[in-house]
RNA sequence: GGGUGAUUAGCUCAGUUGGCUAGAGCGUCUCGUUUACACCGAGAAGGUCGGGGGUUCGAGCCCCUCAUCACCCACCA
């Protein structure tokens, strides 16, 4: 096969995806260990289980959206978790990435009825059953788009085993538990206020829940001889009581009393309650139990009724004839208009407040009265803690473990109902016949498939609201695993969950409490939380912005590898960083730097194969190091190899990225590659560019696969292939190399910085009684590009390059030696400074004396080789 | 009100338990049409590490303080 001469990722991706995943090994490895009789002690539940016979390592991805595509974010998650399940894989683990897709129930219910109503229909035309239906063909058309896209993004996961969040294995699994928190108590229905959207119609659990801060009005309304302050005078007509506080001495006289409710023909109390402020407005506060989350506190301490005056679709109810119907926004200005006619509006302040928003529409939330189901938190949360304590879970970043005890610490009761089709029908139902009264209001029973059913002569309804969809995703580990009840499951619990910080209280912390609660473990080691991917700027990507980028976009333009390269760079765990474009572009052009080392590789096995006239060599055989040149690259290779491998087991992706970028490129490419133009040890060419494709490989898998499919004695896929072993090299050839690199730069920025470089004109080197340089003469001429080098006969002339143990000067004309003289000083110059900051250290007594020796004796070294090169400049200079 | 994080080169960011002259990518400047690569090669410029104090032989890193910017949680009528 031929290498172009430049690396298009385009030609090459979906077919070696394709074919990847065509072989099946993004499957982990599950076999039958046949049962062996003659063991002794080992669990004999293990053997009859389909069980791998490597060690595992798994996965869940978070799911994205069924009917979406992916952006930015996704483009993260699948660079992260895709290079670690393909790291493992290479490190011979039975790897198991676990693909996933969400129904996404709130999400994708808003862009259904979005829809439907474009077509002129509402959602109260349907039953709830026709509706889910409907919304499951919608899915069902849109879906597989962000699955290619997977595909594309180059993640390595195991297809047969998607797992959709409405599958019925999930359900399944979400009914055990439900049934199991039903009987344990768990689990209750209650009426309480709730965050409603009165656009959407449901409620939410209070994490779903957006709060801004935004200016609004503080009026005084007099009620009788009181006056109290409010935000919402809409609400009044469901005030149960007005509250002062029992220390404000301006009403202790009132506590007790009634006022007459203005508009109204009602009466209701002063009571005293904690809850109102003196400092804040006029220190009275009118409660309204069922609009407002403090005053329905307040009513439960004080026994007060419960008044609805807002309806589920947001207009005014329980009211006065006039104002029945009204949306609670016309509401308000006519009863601020009437509160004015009859001087009741004593005062309005502007002030600035927090409102609660649908986090989908914007909305203003209302707190509504509502029956839901409720989960009682404390033990769950309880529990978690106790394990995360125990350092069950690592954390990276590790404070957000502490984040998360503080905020299981404070867990309210969670409100897992939702009234929206689009989701998992919670599995009660609520009895009918009312001539039973023996039996219970509510039953447990799993055929929500059925609207009525019938236990013992009873008739029941189902409850037609669905689950939170974080209830039923809570279960992610367990259902993607197969975890069960009665086998030993080695993919749970997972190795690592990977996922965004943002999500770290709706969806971990609930994993995590699910997860024990069912499996009595912790459903994952490790938690590795990924940013925000900002824009370039730094700000947050919005639609409404129109500053969202396309991961799409990007990989089209500049290829699957380039993306993941570029996007990993630059981030660390848990911190919001911006995207840059720049960090792709370094990517593709790594990426087209090694295709062309893997050309120029193969161009060189080529040839010598040809000269040989031996048959192509197909196998991989040992080498041997030949010079110091090789040495050092096996050195280098190692260092980097074993330094990938700290950054990979510590989740520092960027480092591990940026380290294999430098070794590729700066050392590899820029030293070792050069070098072999002329010595060409074919052997160790071969085995050290399978070294860097494997290294490279989980970070950049097209590209390495693309070139490996191509080379001449490679096997099979680099996706399968083994980490590399450590390379053999001598160690003080290797630090010899070192030397012949300080050399060649001297000599390399000493020739830029003579005067006239610019007319191309080249100088010998002549070197004196210099044995490294005398051994190395072919390849220092070679990499500094001088005409010739040669042994310097009688005395030296010329420029003498600034070296300490080295004698080697720059063959160049008296004259352009006196242009030199000014660069010379200001090396000399610099050189003192340097010199200066190191005898400043030395001369400190208590450095001597406190810091370590090695310290000490190294800044001792330094000086002695600044002295030496000072005074040999000083020299050159002389001779001028 | 509470909490978390950030502030390092023109831009985006590294800098792991304090240790030599603070790094990278992209950008900038100079030179280079060398048969792997111009998505290239060689070289260079550019930072008093947000301000101020402290601990230490030694601070980008530890402590205190101030400033600025993000984000999260919380019941501000």
């Amino acid at each position: 096969m031929k290498f172009a001469s430049s690396y298009e990722p385009g030609e090459y991706e979906s077919d070696i995806y394709a074919a990847w995943e065509a072989s099946g090994i993004f499957n982990p490895e599950i076999t039958t260990k046949p049962v062996d009789d003659d063991n002794n002690g080992v669990d004999d539940r293990l053997e009859a289980e389909h069980f791998p016979t490597r060690n595992t390592y798994s996965i869940v991805m978070p799911p994205p959206n069924a009917n979406g595509n992916l952006h930015i974010g996704h483009g993260l998650t699948v660079a992260l978790e895709d290079s670690l399940i393909r790291y493992y894989r290479l490190k011979n683990k039975s790897s198991w990435y676990i693909p996933g897709a969400d129904h996404a129930g709130f999400e994708t219910w808003v862009v259904y009825e979005k829809n439907l109503e474009k077509t002129g229909h509402t959602r109260f035309e349907y039953s709830r059953d026709e509706l889910y239906s409907r919304v499951w063909n919608f899915v069902a058309e849109q879906r597989g788009n962000m699955e290619l896209q997977l595909r594309a993004l180059g993640a390595s996961c195991s297809w047969e085993d998607l797992t959709f969040t409405l599958d019925e294995n999930v359900i399944d699994r979400v009914y055990t538990t439900f049934e199991k928190m039903w009987n344990d108590g768990l689990i209750y229905r209650s009426k309480k206020l709730v965050n409603y959207c009165p656009k959407h119609q449901t409620a939410f659990a209070d994490i779903e829940v957006e709060h801004q801060d935004e200016p609004g009005t503080l009026w005084d309304i007099a009620y009788d001889d009181i006056i109290v302050s409010t935000t919402r005078p809409e609400t009044l007509f469901g005030d149960a009581a007005v509250a002062v506080s029992p220390d404000d001495k301006r009403y202790k006289n009132k506590i007790g009393q009634t006022v007459h409710l203005p508009l109204t023909d009602r009466l209701i109390p002063i009571i005293a309650d904690q809850h109102a402020d003196p400092e804040y407005g006029t220190g009275a506060v009118k409660i309204t139990p069922a609009h407002d989350f403090d005053d329905f506190e307040v009513g439960e301490r004080h026994n007060l009724e419960q008044i609805q005056v807002i309806s589920e679709s947001g207009t005014m109810i329980n009211v006065p004839e006039k104002y029945y119907g009204l949306t609670t926004e016309q509401c308000r200005k006519q009863v601020l208009k009437d509160l004015k006619e009859q001087g009741l509006l004593k005062g309005e302040h502007k002030i600035t407040h927090s409102v609660a928003h649908c986090y989908k529409c914007g909305t203003v939330l209302e707190p509504m009265l509502k029956e839901q189901w409720f989960v009682d938190v404390a033990k769950l949360a309880s529990t978690a803690i106790s394990h995360l304590k125990n350092n069950e879970i690592k954390f990276y970043p590790e404070n957000k473990l502490k984040v998360l005890i503080n905020y299981l610490k404070n867990l309210k009761d969670w409100n897992i109902s939702r009234q929206i089709p689009w989701g998992i029908a919670i599995p009660m139902f609520r009895k009918i016949d009312d001539t039973a009264t023996d039996e219970p209001d509510w039953i447990f029973d799993r055929r929500t498939n059925l609207k009525e059913i019938e236990k013992a002569g009873v008739k029941y309804i189902r409850d037609e609201d669905t689950f939170d969809t974080w209830f039923s995703s809570s279960h992610w580990p367990i259902v993607c695993t197969n975890w069960t009840e009665d086998n030993y499951n080695p993919y749970y619990p997972l190795n690592v969950m990977e996922t965004g910080a943002d999500i770290l209280f709706a969806w971990v912390a609930r994993m995590i409490m699910m997860g024990i609660y069912v499996t009595g473990e912790v459903p994952f080691k490790e938690v590795y939380l990924h940013g925000l991917v900002l824009d370039a700027h730094g700000k947050k990507m919005s639609k409404s912005k129109g500053n969202v980028i396309n991961p799409m976009d990007l990989v089209t333009k500049y290829g699957s590898d380039a993306f993941r390269l570029g996007i990993l760079r630059g981030r660390s765990a848990g911190m919001n960083q911006a995207f840059s474009e720049n960090s792709v572009i370094a990517g593709r052009n790594l990426c087209n730097k090694l295709w062309n080392i893997s050309r120029l590789i193969q161009s060189i096995i080529d040839e010598e194969d040809s000269s040989k006239e031996t048959t192509r060599e197909l196998v991989l055989e040992s080498y041997q190091t030949l010079n110091m040149g090789e040495d050092w690259i096996c050195r280098e290779l190692n260092d980097c190899l074993k330094q990938v491998e700290i950054d990979m087991k510590n989740y520092r992706f960027a480092e591990a990225v940026e380290i294999l970028y430098q070794t590729i490129w700066d050392k590899y490419a820029d030293w070792f590659l050069e070098s072999q133009k002329i010595f060409k040890n074919t052997n160790l060419l071969k085995q050290t560019l399978n070294t860097l494709l494997i290294a490279l490989h989980p970070f950049a898998p097209f590209v390495t696969e693309a070139i490996w499919q191509n080379l001449s004695w490679t096997t099979g896929f680099i996706a399968t292939a083994k980490w590399p072993a450590k390379l053999q090299y001598d160690a003080i050839s290797a630090e010899q190399f070192e030397n012949i690199k300080t050399i060649v730069s001297e000599v390399r920025t000493t020739l830029q910085s003579l005067p006239g470089t610019n007319n191309n004109q080249k100088y010998d080197l002549l070197y004196d009684n210099d044995s490294l340089i005398e051994a190395n003469q072919t390849l220092i001429k070679f990499l500094t590009k001088v005409p010739s080098i040669n042994a310097l006969n009688g005395a030296p002339r010329g420029l003498r390059v600034a070296l300490v143990n080295h004698e080697l000067y720059l063959d160049v004309p008296e004259k352009v030696v006196e242009e030199y003289k000014d660069a010379l000083t200001e090396r000399i110059l610099s050189v003192g400074r340097e010199l200066d900051n190191l005898n400043l250290r030395i001369q400190n007594p208590s450095y001597v004396a406190k810091a370590p020796a090695h310290l000490v004796k190294e800044t001792q070294n330094q000086i002695k080789e600044k002295e030496a090169l000072i005074s040999r400049l000083k020299v050159q200079l002389n001779l001028i």
